[in-house]
DNA sequence: ATTACTATTCTTTTT
DNA sequence: GAATAGTAAT
């Protein structure tokens, strides 16, 4: 073991020896947080704290298992393990696997994710005959999960005065019902969602004295890493996990909250001094990061926001080059732009892909980039999105596991009752929910008796068969590992079977999936516990509540591969990369169209143009484009009020990505029918700054334009529209002409009807047969 | 009852 | 333009 501690600087040496009593660290980006929280661990355990005595919090897995690694590796005996260190989400499910029958859940009671929640939303809209046009399930679930996160009970959510009021004035007065029917009926499904695993938690300490006696004793050292991001709900679980020993110690920075809309509330982290008077505050103001061009520029954005903490964030590294600002016409020029970028830098400066990263703040902005390196061969991977789990395919398959360890799971039910087809259609499933949802039997007791509820013949034949074989899967349970239940459920339930014989492209892939599906269950139930983990337990039920707190990000095994990396600023967060481009900063899209009205979310956005652009070593870009496609249609954006924020000493404006611009502003004129693009041409280079009118003028917002679609030498598509495919407008086509389809090929137009905005032909292909194509949306370039 | 087509909404950000 | 929900068609 080497000395740990000659490795800090005095700041950090602080706050790692601060022994007993709150302390309170603001670390800046890059200030070496997590070392200073891992070392500081580290040297608890060194000094002879017994490891089962400390709970460490993280937000995300992979900070979690980071932060492990690291402890070892300064310790060196294997003892990391034995820590409490987790997710708020993780650490609480485990907790309260053990206690939940004490709030009279089962132990193996179901995790539901956001979709799920949604979906048991929808069907309490529905069943309550309910307008879905003003109860959004997104609405009703975001307003649901905002009142858990601030520990609003249903019971207090229909007696509170203002909020009724709101909801009234909002023409949506049952909002608090659908409130405490979707509580209830998450209970009766055994079942929590993600925000339930912090409510249920703080239930259980405030309802059971001696639960939370037992947990506050056994917890000696409490840390909480990202203070700033944490809730209501997270604050009041951990002052009341940390009130007996008062050894609370929180690491953030105020100017990196970036998780208000989940609901993180800044004032947490600014009020700890109040809740502990006698709390000690350490700074850590030195990074170790990035340039002192970064730092300028970080420092003279945030300085914009008027609520922070005040502090000095300094570096002693080289200065850098100069921030590089690129404007580019288009969303597709600025994805060139940006690959060019890359590959020139490669090329010069010896960089790797790994080295890239690509941040943006919505995840729909991927594609233009997506394209671009893939035009360039570049290899890259997008971060987020939808992960493994949410593939129908697994979705599927997990439902039946989920069934099995947990047969009241109504949202499982649904999902696997007719999957794959056994005859069970929507008559028989509403008689089950209806009986299940009115009688005070539960959803399981209701399946095992069909004809109770009135069916009969065929179905009841079907579900009968199903019961028998839930029932002989679930008396696998006590006996057998997730592993070997989960191979026999695919075998008998014919679920294997049915991708299996899907020969299509995309029936192959569902395939492999489950395949996947299969060796990662197999590789858990294999894998010795080495996670902390108690009970030393590879069951079923355990394996579930896992994996419903995964996410994309934390399948990292592949994180060191050579590949550029895409992912939203949110994803980011808490990395670094040697070269960042910072893209899409535009009106409405950076700062989001949604977080400019008031100061609070514009303040928001602000941190988290600090975030994107902390996260770069050595180069950063920022680039934004006058015109984007969204929804499918052209739309215009001003440069980003940001951008003005960057003082110019610290801004290379020379990388006006022109190039990138003049070929395609070529292929448009092409066309003949752009001519309104060709004024916007003498923009570019032609004016000097970037003042908020350079950008094109009046082009119509709604006209079907090609998209991205690139004439020459185009590779790498599936169906490769030939050289000459130049896209038609709506009102140039009619009936007899020959036209190219860029998915369909070459065809006839048979027929066209419709009024001017839904105009549509029936076209008869050579290849794929007939179709019926909307014109405002097809790309079809005329032949003849 | 399953498939195929049409209409509608969607874009913040995630455990 | 994509994903989804709803509806028409075999």
């Amino acid at each position: 073991m080497f000395n740990y501690l000659s490795e800090l600087n005095e700041k950090q040496k602080e706050a790692v020896l601060h022994r007993d009593g709150p302390l309170i660290i603001i670390a800046g980006a890059g200030s070496g947080k997590t070392k200073v929280l891992t070392t500081r661990i580290a040297h608890l355990m060194k000094q002879g704290v017994d490891p089962f005595r400390i709970l460490a919090l993280t937000f995300t897995n992979k900070a979690a298992a980071e932060m492990k690694e690291r402890i070892d590796k300064i310790l060196g005996n294997n003892e990391a393990r034995n820590l409490y260190i987790g997710t708020f989400h993780s650490v609480f499910a485990r907790i309260l696997r053990i206690e939940a029958e004490k709030l009279g859940y089962p132990s193996n009671f179901t995790i539901y994710d956001s979709d799920d929640s949604r979906s048991v939303i929808k069907s309490l809209v529905q069943n309550n005959n309910l307008d879905d046009k003003l109860y959004k399930p997104n609405l009703v679930q975001s307003r649901i999960s905002a009142a858990k996160n601030s520990l609003i009970t249903p019971y207090d959510y229909l007696n509170d005065k203002h909020i009724q009021m709101e909801d009234a004035r909002a023409n949506r007065p049952y909002l608090g019902q659908l409130y405490a029917s979707y509580v209830e009926k998450c209970f009766r499904n055994g079942a929590m969602d993600f925000d339930d695993l912090l409510v249920k938690m703080y239930e259980l300490l405030t309802r059971h004295p001696d639960v939370l006696s037992k947990y506050q004793h056994r917890f000696q050292y409490v840390l909480i890493d990202e203070y700033q991001d944490t809730n209501m709900a997270q604050y009041k679980i951990v002052k009341l996990l940390s009130a007996m020993h008062e050894n609370i110690c929180v690491v953030g920075d105020d100017a990196q909250s970036i998780y208000s809309f989940r609901g993180a509330t800044i004032e947490n982290i600014l009020r700890f001094q109040d809740d502990y008077p006698d709390a000690q505050m350490v700074k850590l103001e030195q990074n170790y990061r990035c340039t002192q061009n970064i730092i300028g520029v970080a420092n003279a954005v945030i300085n914009n926001n008027k609520k922070q903490i005040p502090k000095d964030l300094w570096t002693g590294n080289d200065t850098g080059e100069k921030i590089k600002l690129v404007r580019t016409l288009t969303d597709n020029d600025e994805g060139r732009y940006i690959a060019d970028a890359i590959q020139e830098q490669k090329l010069r400066n010896h960089y790797q892909n790994k080295d890239f990263a690509i941040l943006y703040r919505t995840n729909a902005q991927s594609r233009s980039f997506e394209e671009s390196l893939r035009r360039l061969n570049i290899p890259y991977r997008i971060f987020g999105g939808l992960s493994f789990y949410q593939r129908k395919e697994i979705r599927d398959y997990v439902a039946y596991l989920r069934f099995v360890v947990n047969p009241n799971d109504e949202e499982a039910f649904k999902r696997i009752i007719n999957f794959p087809a056994r005859g069970i259609g929507k008559t028989s499933l509403d008689k089950i929910l209806t009986l299940a949802n009115q009688s005070e039997h539960s959803l399981w007791t209701i399946v095992q008796n069909p004809a109770a509820a009135g069916i009969g013949g065929a179905a009841r034949a079907a579900i009968e068969q199903f019961v028998v074989m839930m029932q002989y899967m679930q008396s696998m349970l006590a006996s057998r590992n997730a592993y070997e239940i989960a191979f026999e459920i695919g075998k008998r339930s014919q679920l294997v079977a049915e991708f299996y014989n899907d020969k299509s492209v995309e029936g192959q892939a569902r395939y492999e999936n489950v395949q996947a599906l299969l060796n990662s269950i197999k590789e858990y139930t294999e894998t010795p516990n080495e996670d902390g983990e108690l009970e030393a337990n590879k069951s079923l039920g355990a394996y579930l509540q896992q994996i419903t707190l995964l996410t994309d990000a934390d399948n990292d095994n592949d994180g060191n591969q050579d590949v550029v990396k895409l992912m939203t600023i949110h994803a980011a967060k808490g990395l670094e990369f040697p070269c960042v481009f910072a893209v899409g900063l535009e009106e409405n899209i950076f700062p989001s169209a949604m977080s400019v009205y008031d100061r609070e979310g514009l303040e928001e956005e602000r941190r988290l143009f600090y975030v994107v652009i902390t996260r770069a070593k050595e180069k950063l870009w920022v680039s934004f484009a006058h015109n984007r496609y969204r929804f499918g249609n052209l739309v215009s954006n001003e440069p980003s009020r940001f951008i003005e924020e960057i003082p110019e000493t610290y801004l290379d404006k020379s990388f006006a990505g022109v190039a990138g611009a003049r070929g395609s502003l070529n292929n448009w004129s092409d066309t003949g029918s752009r001519q309104s693009f060709n004024r916007s041409t003498a923009g570019p280079g032609g004016r000097s700054g970037f003042s908020r009118s350079a950008g094109a003028p009046e082009e119509k917002k709604n006209t079907t334009f090609s998209r991205g679609v690139a004439p020459a030498a185009g590779s790498g598509y599936v169906h490769r529209p030939t050289a000459t495919f130049r896209p038609a407008s709506p009102e140039s086509l009619a009936e007899g002409m020959k036209v190219e389809h860029q998915k369909f090929g070459f065809g006839t137009i048979s027929r066209i009807d419709g009024g001017q905005s839904n105009r549509m032909a029936t076209i008869h292909f050579d290849n794929v047969g007939e179709k019926k194509i909307m014109l405002q949306y097809a790309k079809l370039s005329i032949i003849q």
